[in-house]
DNA sequence: GTGACGCATTGTCCGTAGACGAAAAGGCAT
DNA sequence: ATGCCTTTTCGTCTACGGACAATGCGTCAC
């Protein structure tokens, strides 16, 4: 299970929570499935970059905005 | 195409003839092959998160920093 | 010429991303 | 306790990511 993508799911779920919306809220918006997103959060998945564009979308952040915790973090080493 | 993919292609292009290696070096510093170095820059592939932070890693520079380039993008509309 | 280099392109292969259904469990009310 | 809402978790399935080998095309040098 790679820190990153621990990590990312953690920056999605307090965005998502900061817009006070539900998991199938947030999946609707980027055309997801909402068992998707559940994986996303916890770091079970690891998305392909067009599905994280439609995150930031979803979210109405930026795709770097996204990614910033992703930056110092060492997935494996 | 999408056009998120054509852009991220892009910026990694020119970030690795910034570096001066080829194709083939930045893909052995990731662990790639060098089709899918050759893919990705041309936009064909739709890279997974945890091969972009591998990509960052070996064009030395951030996540954040690679992903800037699709943060204006409407990858379709 | 014939090398070597860099890049593009194709095809085959296996693993997993991602959709979808269904179920179960945790709140938090009433 | 019984609702409802949210989230988790379990299947199955198809499509695509990504590795790898092979080929072709240019452009250098020799």
């Amino acid at each position: 299970m790679p820190k990153s993508l621990i990590v990312f799911g953690q920056g999605i779920r307090a965005r998502r929570e900061a817009l006070g919306i539900s998991q199938e809220k947030l999946a609707e918006q980027c055309g997801f499935d909402r068992t998707y997103i559940s994986m996303l959060e916890r770091g079970t998945r690891n998305p392909s970059l067009l599905n994280v564009v439609k995150l930031a979308k979803g979210l109405g952040a930026s795709v770097s905005d996204l990614t910033k915790a992703l930056d110092g973090s060492r997935s494996h080493r």
